[in-house]
DNA sequence: ATGTCC
């Protein structure tokens, strides 16, 4: 990304686009990074960020995360906190997969103990989690029962054996946000997901086993208090609402094209940024339906859970209870949530979108679980399978600067196309496997797609996010199993 | 991201 005159420096980590710099942009934009990130950034960043400043309703300004890429409309990293009452919701500011996110989920294993069952772990979750494009699950449900999962979430998994209770506690939302209403959702969206519980999808959807390295725990209290010690394995997942979600987007996009000139009377610059006022019959319809996107997911990763833990049961010979198999945290990235942050000293709901970024809040927030209380919400940074992952907190920063926001990923730096030029997946894997990283892939396409040189710098980007004050670290994973889809 | 174009 190139500097002109209207970027404008206003710490080390936070850059300002002026609102001068383009006609409609009713409050700045702030992209946050270091330098070296901001300048490496797709000029169609800063052009997506500044179209997202025009929309109506947004407060205090466009934000973009440290791993801020071009997406659809808006950029994947984006913020967006509208005001309840006079603002739109977009799809686009949300994505297209909804409640795409990450789970992460301690062991008592240590990394030796692990080492020499490591490759039939790994080929055991492969046959067990499905992955890759059109996977279906192995739950089977009628539509009927499809409409439970996706008005109750997490909920359901618990009703149908897929869930420990402290696992809902331990999720975003509990794992089942309020006003889900199944009946605002296409039958085409249903046929779709109904086949989709448990399954971990494609692209960057995937289930890395990760350890705990010596010298790789940054704050000892807080990583003890998350049940986190050197040496131990851990299971870290990324995956969404598959089909359902897109479909649901894919719906709601066509409807707001629709109405949002013609009924509604918005000018946008760009037709990705589609979008409703959020209180028309066709936002609120939107927003329900969007929500069980969000139930749908959860529910995902949860029986993606289910399945983890039968895995490790029967490879190491005892129970996931006794193998200390708890979660520490599950959060999702591409949401739009109702919630309260001050506006000019004052209090007031607003409908943050975020997408491909991470809810963030800081110690004592009311929405933490009752443990987390004291140290602020863990953040789940995923990383390369090549590079690591982050656990991180949520800070008084991140209330104060980004409506409780941080990063959630490293961040392309090339297309996919690009990479499947640059990169064979099943050199890759050789590779991988010499460094101690057993990989198994749905497609060697899609493996050399998330080849490490295709991301960011995860070490540069929690930095930013630190410098910023919009998270801390806490620990650094380093993979050795990988489930790619 | 996505039954990677109905």
């Amino acid at each position: 990304m190139v500097f002109g005159d209207k970027v404008k420096q206003l710490s080390e980590t936070i850059w300002e686009i002026d609102p001068s710099y383009k006609e409609g942009m009713r409050v700045p934009a702030r992209i946050i990074g270091t330098e070296k990130l901001i300048r490496e950034m797709d000029d169609a960043v800063i052009e997506q960020i500044t179209n997202v400043a025009t929309l109506p309703g947004l407060l205090r300004a466009a934000y973009c995360m440290p791993d801020g890429h071009s997406g659809y409309g808006f950029p994947i990293g984006g913020v967006a906190a509208m005001d309840a009452e006079k603002g739109v919701i977009s799809p686009g500011g949300i994505g297209f997969d909804i409640n795409c996110g990450m789970r992460l989920v301690r062991t008592d294993l240590t990394e030796a103990e692990v080492a020499p069952k490591l490759t039939e772990l790994v080929d055991l979750l492969y046959t067990r989690v499905p992955a890759g494009v059109g996977s279906k699950g192995f739950v089977k449900l009628a539509p009927n029962e499809f409409k439970e999962v996706i008005a109750e979430g997490s909920q359901w998994c618990l009703k149908n054996g897929y869930a420990w209770p402290e696992d809902l506690a331990l999720t975003e939302e509990s794992g089942c946000i309020a006003g889900a209403n199944p009946e605002k959702v296409s039958q085409k969206a249903i046929d779709r997901g109904l086949s989709q519980i448990g399954t971990l999808g494609s692209g960057n959807h995937y289930l890395e086993v990760q350890v705990v390295r010596e010298g790789n725990i940054f704050d000892r209290k807080m990583a003890e208090a998350m049940g986190l010690f050197p040496n131990q394995v851990v299971v870290m997942f990324h995956c969404g609402s598959r089909g359902f979600g897109h479909q649901v987007a894919t719906d709601y996009l066509q409807v707001f094209l629709e109405v949002m000139a013609a009924k509604y009377g918005i000018k946008i610059l760009d037709r990705e940024l589609a979008c409703a006022p959020f209180r028309s019959p066709e936002g609120r319809d939107y927003f329900s339906a969007m929500k069980c996107g969000l139930n749908m997911s959860f529910a995902n990763r949860q029986t993606i859970l289910h399945r983890i833990r039968e895995c490790f049961a029967r490879i190491f010979g005892k129970s996931a209870e006794a193998l200390g198999m708890r979660m520490i945290y599950d959060v999702a990235h591409n949401t739009a949530k109702l919630e309260r942050h001050p506006i000019d000293g004052k209090s007031r709901e607003l409908l943050v979108h975020r997408k491909g970024a991470t809810r963030a809040f800081g110690p004592g927030h009311e929405a933490l679980p009752e443990r987390y209380q004291p140290y602020g919400q863990p953040v789940i940074i995923g990383g390369s399978m090549e590079t690591g992952s982050y656990l991180l907190v949520g800070t008084e920063g991140a209330m104060k600067e980004t409506f409780g926001s941080t990063a959630h990923g490293s961040g392309r730096t090339m297309s996919r196309t690009q990479a499947r030029k640059q990169f064979r997946g099943d050199r890759l894997q050789k590779e991988l496997r010499a460094r101690g990283i057993y990989v198994r892939s749905a497609s060697f396409a899609g493996l050399a797609e998330e080849a490490g040189p295709t991301y960011k710098d995860i070490d540069e980007v929690v930095d930013a996010c630190e410098r910023a004050g919009i998270s801390r670290r806490v620990v650094k994973f380093a993979p050795i199993g990988n489930v790619k889809g």
